[in-house]
DNA sequence: GCAATATATGAAGGATTATTCATCTTGAGG
DNA sequence: CCTCAAGATGAATAATCCTTCATATATTGC
């Protein structure tokens, strides 16, 4: 990922001791406390500095400027939320698709709910941010890891894989986000989830043909 | 709708004559114009106001503060949008359900890139507002309105109505969100929002029983 | 122990912005 | 035509914020 962050949203130095990687994970977990506590439009340089226990030149060392900083948190999370489910994908390759859009609903589902609160900063936090190219980047490697395990599946062939994968991905993630932003109960939620996978497989059962 | 806006964020005073009238459509549309045009940090009442072609004061004679204006603008819109929902089901009482999903995606989805552009603007201003019980006034009448006329469906019964209408709303709008918020060309958007209506008829026909 | 380098500090500068208010203009009703 | 309320103005205020840089401290390699 982030192979190519646009010139003027790129870090500004990366680490090379021990005590600046302390330093810059303060910053970053600093910002998400910011963020969740005061909102986006009160994020400010020195309040992001004082949370880290740092002073504001500091964060200026690594990020040339705000921008920069919340560019680094939103590469670092999507970075971690695709590698979550390439590895899911991954392990289930083969299976009957029943199972896969299972896993699939339930890795994306259990990543944007585990600390719902960060996945909710996170969001605010790319408001305004020239973000494209890291979403597309994720949207690259979900779609290849989604795409090869239904091809892989025991029980099903596609006639247009491409089509069919690109409408499941974004059921499934924008009806997750959706969910959760309205912030229900959770027992609602989790009713809500088993049948948007219900949903999904009775799709994925009509566009198959056999074998 | 909006029967109760949060005293913080309520207008300041309804316009008496008519010239006012004709000033606040031109503020709310400068509104829109400034977030397309600039973005919602960028996004000052001088520029707002400059564009509407009146200057500051007038826009605080009608908005006690920004945050007002930006609520006042998502209230428009969502109560045109509800509307719209409204009368899409409406129309449809006693019709089989494929018709209906059919007629509920297409209200929708026409609503939301009619303008693409601007839903975009107005995503992007509602963030960091506290818009909740907007949003609940929204979820209330389209909830409604779509419960309305599943229970009139001619072909289908079903058990759990609320958690299948919870489902296909979230459905729907999540996806709609989703696939248009990443600007795919209109050919593949067509195709996807061909393939969701087929996803959720696919869905009640299997979650319905005989009626 | 001593450069050389990496990291940290935070006051100060420069710029921007939200909001007010005293004043002026326009429209309505009599 | 005249009066009064409604509507409009925009310079001034007060606050906030991003970013820099000269300086100080810590770490590494030797």
């Amino acid at each position: 990922m982030a192979a190519t962050a646009p010139r003027h949203l790129a870090a500004r130095k990366k680490p090379r001791q021990a005590r600046s990687l302390v330093t810059l994970d303060a910053i970053f977990e600093a910002t998400i406390q910011v963020l969740l506590a005061e909102g986006l439009n009160r994020l400010t340089t020195t309040r992001v500095a004082g949370r880290a226990g740092v002073s504001v030149g500091t964060m200026y060392q690594y990020f040339p400027h705000k921008q920069a900083l919340l560019y680094a948190l939103n590469e670092r999370y999507l970075d971690i939320l695709a590698s979550k489910i390439e590895l899911a994908c991954g392990a289930i390759h083969g299976a009957p698709v029943a199972r896969m859009v299972e896993a699939l609903v339930s890795a994306y589902w259990a990543a944007k709910t585990e600390r719902s609160e960060v996945t909710r900063a996170l969001y605010r936090s790319a408001v305004e941010l020239d973000n494209d190219a890291l979403i597309a980047a994720f949207a690259l490697r979900v779609d290849a890891a989604s795409i090869a395990m239904l091809e892989s599946a025991a029980d099903a062939r596609f006639a247009d894989l491409a089509l069919v994968n690109a409408t499941l991905l974004a059921v499934i993630f924008g009806t997750v986000r959706n969910v959760f932003e309205r912030q229900l109960p959770k027992s609602v939620e989790n009713r809500v989830r088993d049948e948007l996978t219900a949903m999904c497989l009775a799709y994925l059962s009509q566009a198959a043909r056999a074998p």
